[in-house]
RNA sequence: GGUGGGAUGGCUGAGUGGACGAAAGCGGCGGUCUUGAAAACCGUUAUGGCGUAAGCCAUCGUGGGUUCGAAUCCUACUCCCACCGCCA
């Protein structure tokens, strides 16, 4: 969330954003509470100072063993004015934190104000668009062919839009797993973290899926006594990956953190029927292999640079053609200060698709999680900057792989750096 | 799932209604001493909020309650530990 004093005295720049964002959020209402929030605060913390000057009195008269009577009938009314004056202050500072948390982040000066995709920045294109002197077949006839996927079987145990992948398809998805995991933690100087694929109510709003986004969550295990205690699919390893740090203060010489996690990830992917659904590209369950780095705000836009190499190294290992773009104000997720999304190409498809997104949060999901770090001994905390990205998601990858690998004949190649993971496979089918 | 024990500052740990934001020790930081270091000694060492400020308020796992006053009493919950049961 954003610092509420931030709201207090930049409005204006606050009111501009949700228009650039198209996203409404009452601030006025906002304003007007966290005002009287204030006052209230101020009175009810005078008569506590008093009360407590009177309690010290009263100790003293006990003391000396004197009778304390009248001024203890005196206090009575005044400990009922504030027990009043308290709850009426916690039920409006929840009114402002719950709004609080329906804003969503400044996006970082170079993004572009947009109105659709259409106005996002390509920032640049990796490999060459590969030409074929056959006619493609679309991933789907490809992995029904090689008999890689089973839709049907899937959906039956499932329902839509839940895959299953099968013999040399499953060993596929645990070859890319793995590559990516090595590629991170080898080269790159990420922690391999395997993480619960659970998380609680505090953890999800922590990183900002909560509370605009349930809808898009599977939820479990409900309880209405214990709301915090509700579990939730995780939606990507971010959720409990950031959320390790929460209610923490790490020390400057901790930072940077790079951790990396594979998980499934679990999306309802509500409203999104009819779209792009055909066979593996919009599927309620998809493996991704995640990456999280905690900075110092000073570092956070370098880290984001180098965050973005990494998730592209795997494409260029992968020799998958993608380009990079720049997420507009409308396209950026709520958390985000910056995004770029690594597209791969599709060649049977003709498009690009995202496989990656790679934000920078600044300290939005840090102040929702409440993580902090000591910039030196001594100092006072400040918020740490959250980052990541995905390194990547596993089912766009296959697309683009059984595309731009297959052969005329319906088996599909398995390029070099991928073939100890396949057990010396040089070609599927 | 059952029974019992527990949760206090960076850590260990004392504290069962008023002098407690909290003893003591360890650790950290600063200093004295020393050529330097160690030891010893002295000092210092939580977080958040409101306020221009002085300052005030809050916080002893979390929420609620009792009380003029709660780390301390009551209550619900969460988590941790031990043992029993079940189980990959």
């Amino acid at each position: 969330m954003l610092d509420l004093k931030f709201i207090r005295e930049n409005i204006e720049a606050v009111r501009q954003m949700l228009t650039d964002r198209h996203i409404e959020a009452d601030l006025d209402r906002l304003v007007e509470l966290d005002t009287r929030w204030r006052e209230n605060l101020t009175y009810t913390q005078s008569l506590k100072a008093h009360q407590n000057k009177v309690s010290q009195e009263i100790a003293q008269l006990k003391r000396e063993k004197l009778d304390a009577t009248e001024t203890i009938t005196e206090m009575r009314e005044l400990s009922q004015k504030i027990k009043e004056l308290t709850a009426e202050a916690n039920s409006t500072k929840a009114e402002v934190d719950a709004i609080l948390l329906t804003i969503p982040n400044m996006p970082e000066v170079s993004t572009p104000v947009g109105v659709g995709e259409e106005d996002n920045l390509e920032i640049k294109t990796w490999g060459e668009l590969p030409s074929f002197g056959f006619e493609l077949k679309p991933h789907w006839e490809i992995a029904e062919g090689l008999d890689i996927v089973d839709f049907q079987r899937g959906a039956k145990v499932a329902g839509s839009n839940f895959v299953l992948f099968k013999g040399l398809g499953a060993r596929l998805e645990r070859a890319l797993i793995q590559f990516m995991l090595d590629l991170h933690t080898t080269e790159h100087g990420y922690t391999e973290i395997s993480p619960p694929f659970l998380a609680n109510r505090p953890t999800m709003t922590g990183t900002g899926q909560l509370p605009k986004f349930e809808a898009d969550m599977y939820r479990c295990d409900r309880d209405e006594e214990n709301p915090d205690s509700d579990l939730f699919l995780i939606p990507t390893a971010e959720v409990p990956v950031t959320n390790l740090f929460a209610n923490e203060i790490l020390s400057a010489d901790e930072l940077p953190i790079y951790y990396t996690a594979y998980t499934p990830c679990f999306r309802r992917e509500a409203g999104a029927y009819g779209k792009d659904t055909r066979g593996l590209q919009r599927i309620h369950q998809f493996d991704k292999v995640e990456m999280v780095k905690f900075t110092t705000p000073e570092t956070s836009y370098a880290e984001h640079e180098s965050l973005l190499e990494n998730a592209e190294s795997v494409l260029q290992a992968l020799g998958l053609a993608y380009r990079v773009v720049q997420h507009c104000t409308v396209e950026l997720g709520f958390s985000a200060a910056k995004c770029y999304d690594i597209e791969v190409w599709s060649p049977a498809g003709q498009r690009f698709l995202e496989v990656s997104s790679c934000s920078n949060f600044e300290a939005f999901q840090a102040r929702r999680a409440n993580i902090r770090f000591r910039p030196e001994l001594g100092a006072k905390p400040e918020f740490i900057h959250t980052l990541n990205a995905s390194g990547t998601a596993l089912p766009r990858v296959v697309i683009a792989f059984l595309e731009t690998y297959q052969n005329p004949d319906g088996t599909v190649r398995v390029p070099a750096v991928l073939q100890p993971y396949m057990g010396g496979l040089t070609q599927i089918g």
